[in-house]
DNA sequence: ACTAACTTGAACCTACTGGTTCAAGTGCGC
DNA sequence: GCGCACTTGAACCAGTAGGTTCAAGTTAGT
């Protein structure tokens, strides 16, 4: 994956700087990316705003595709770890179900409308036909997310605080019932959505989930 | 919003073939910014799948955005019109609650997953910066289809049928648990969601809904 | 038949941008 | 201090695409 010779000929270590360099490109990639998209995204833009020269940014990354792709992957990787983080959050306080839902709903819901987020599904829902194994990298709603949540649902279920269910697709609809109300009222990101509004999103959606998915009653 | 003065200075009347025209050149133009992306679509493209001449198209509509632009509404309303009709059709059979959302939802599903649809979500999506007004013509998970479910829902719910709540929150619930998977099993689009798939999607969506929703523990 | 509105094809202009080249410079290990 | 790897700035090339112009049709009302 990495396009760089970075053990030259006679066994030199690259420098310092150079790592830093790379990433600050990256950086600066991704930054412009998310404001003019793909194809109005201009690399010398993007190198001015990396505060590197033109050549610099095609010495590291051969391409603008391959901009893009490292790119997306890095700032994917960024965000993807926050969310993890949250998510394993969930095996601590396991005593009130639903409060523990609501705080990792919230939290699920603040990094997916973190800025970054809505840019990098701009982004991919935009050139999902022209890179469309970038998908997999997709942060709270993509793959990962949804399977670590799952597993975590698959656990509650043997425990036997939510009804004996298919904990994929439990987990499928978690997500849904959180993402899908705040991507209308947001407009896709371009609207802010207020903290408390996410709260209610969140807890409306915890609401409805345990109505459906909790072993007892306790929705009371 | 029209761009074209249609009465002359003489009052002589617009030809027939010019109101042909233009619907070939906005098809066209959908088409191609479907596959290519806005910024990548070229309005030569355009005007060659329109089999037209470049001029006509500017003499038709001014720019390339504004091109965009009624390409994007027209789309929209042919595909509104057709979810507006599956969801008209609620109203007829009122015995079944079940067997109604289930269809209504899998009818909704499939103007989801209809590859104009899927485009039209992706041009969006990716252009909401540069246009973000167009927003309000999205088909399904619109603010128009959610509205008018959610006016279905209110009758429901004074009729008994389902317990009194929120009907603009019940049906971006509803409207978010029949999408959300689709969204991610489909990736955007890209894959082909099996009819059966789609059937099973809707049912597991209405299986929760009504869990959550209904007056009476119905769901046996 | 006359004329105004519209269409056509092709050439044309202009601006931009991805990508390369090159000579001069800079930092760092030895 | 030497030399290698990398960076820099600027010029440069080539392709592409938005938009215009223009002369020559074509259509259809009167």
């Amino acid at each position: 994956m990495s396009d760089v010779r970075v053990l030259s000929a006679t066994g030199r270590k690259p420098q310092r700087g150079r790592i830093d360099k790379r990433r600050a490109i990256l950086n600066a990639a991704f930054a412009v990316f998310s404001r003019q998209g793909y194809a109005q995204a201009c690399v010398n833009e993007i190198a001015a705003e990396a505060g590197v020269a033109k050549p610099t940014v095609y010495n590291h990354l051969t391409d603008k595709a391959n901009l893009f792709r490292h790119a997306i992957e890095a700032a994917a990787a960024t965000l993807t770890a926050e969310i993890m983080a949250a998510i394993e959050r969930m095996a601590d306080r396991g005593d009130d179900l639903r409060a523990m839902l609501e705080a990792v709903g919230h939290e699920l819901l603040r990094c997916y409308c973190d800025e970054r987020s809505w840019a990098m599904r701009r982004l991919l829902y935009a050139e999902v036909t022209r890179f469309p194994d970038l998908l997999d990298v997709l942060p709270v709603d993509g793959p990962g997310v949804t399977k670590a949540l799952a597993d975590r649902l698959a656990r509650l279920c043997i425990a036997g605080h939510i009804r004996p269910t298919d904990p994929d697709q439990a987990a499928e609809q978690f997500i849904s019932l959180l993402t899908g109300p705040v991507e209308s009222r947001s407009r896709f990101g371009t609207r802010p959505v207020a903290e408390e509004e996410l709260r209610d999103i969140a807890r409306a959606a915890v609401d409805t989930f345990m109505r459906a998915y909790a072993a007892s009653p306790q929705h009371g």
